[in-house]
DNA sequence: CGGAAATTTTGCAGCCTATGCATTTTTCAG
DNA sequence: CTGAAAAATGCATAGGCTGCAAAATTTCCG
């Protein structure tokens, strides 16, 4: 462990995980998280109900908490890059080394994919906090570019970066089977820095 | 009156506007939507909670009616232009023309924008407004580039555009003094279309 | 160990959103 | 004017979310 993280810590990130595999499962079962009660992700998940507001603000932040963490990840790892390489390669490579992480169920994110489609709730929550993904990273952008926080170039940057991650992921998960996702986002990126309406080079 | 609406269309069109305005007044007067209550907006348009339920799923959509409208033309705009033009051509021209609507006041925008941006609800409804659009017009630009409906590039094209049409439009929301909005948004599909890590060819 | 302090969990009350259903009121057409 | 269609309303209900205070738990330190 890099950091001597307390005993109480411990339990705390298990709760959270608990609630959110809870809320994931449940809204799997039912077929949509709509139909799932707050109550019932607490009760399956050992908590009250009141303590399953505690850890989160919804059922939706709830079950895209994993997503969440990766975000952050995403984030932090950008904020390193950005002081070693230009902007946009930091972008690109942070995207690529993303996902990479521990424990990662290809299976799970289909599942929570096909939820997400399907709920008004929780695609205001996933798109909502790709917005803060942007709020948080557009600053780091506009320094390494020298721009204001209100310049448009370093808007459309992120932007485009952030459109080739959520982008390539879907495309990806609609067919996994194929090039692994690292490939589809370098793909991704590419069209953007070779000017989205020219032809690709050559075949695939 | 290109169509005869009914006389009944058009006080149910007057009330969805009193209705969206109370909330943005409401919104300002306050100095934000959470606190302003759906009975507030309600009695303030001079109809019953109940009926303000009828109209309108959540505050947020309330507030954000005619952002809703725009996106609306814009999309029937885009249909339209994708059957006569390169799709890319179709996205940038739909953008460049929109918003030059009937009545259009910059302030009641930048209104507007600042509640959204302080208001995490906001944040969902909007950007969850952009998926709707996303959803929506995907098909029309797959369809357009004869790709299938889980093709990467048709992805990337329609994120790209929609990205530049709301970076182009808070960048130029923070400083309306400038060029005019067109000419932002001109530039924004420029930038995607050289390149995004090309410099520009000459000064602004 | 033992107990104080800090933290977490929990129950409870309250406010608000949002929807279904039945009723009343308004509008429209003939 | 009158019946039919549509809209507005009231009422009831389920559920989400928050503040607050009490209870339970964990941590820390003598």
């Amino acid at each position: 462990m890099t950091e001597p993280t307390g005993l109480r810590e411990r339990k705390k990130a298990a709760t959270k995980a608990a609630l959110s595999e809870a809320a994931l499962h449940l809204a799997v079962a039912k077929g949509g998280l709509d139909v799932v009660t707050a109550d019932e992700i607490a009760a399956h998940a050992g908590v009250s109900t009141r303590t399953f507001h505690n850890y989160f603000t919804s059922k939706e932040a709830a079950l895209l908490y994993d997503f969440h963490e990766i975000t952050s990840k995403l984030l932090a790892d950008l904020r390193e890059r950005a002081q070693h390489q230009p902007i946009w390669d930091a972008l690109r490579d942070a995207a690529i080394a993303m996902h990479f992480d521990e424990r990662f169920d290809i299976e799970m994110m289909r599942c929570r994919e096909q939820l997400v489609h399907a709920s008004p709730a929780l695609i205001k929550e996933q798109s909502g906090q790709f917005m803060e993904l942007f709020a948080e990273a557009i600053d780091i952008v506009a320094a390494s570019t020298g721009s204001g926080p209100d310049d448009l170039h370093p808007r459309l940057l992120l932007g485009g970066a952030l459109v080739t991650i959520k982008s390539c992921t879907e495309h990806w998960l609609a067919d996994p089977t194929g090039r692994d996702l690292a490939a589809v986002i370098t793909e991704g990126f590419a069209v953007f820095e070779r000017g989205i309406t020219q032809p690709l080079p050559s075949g695939v």
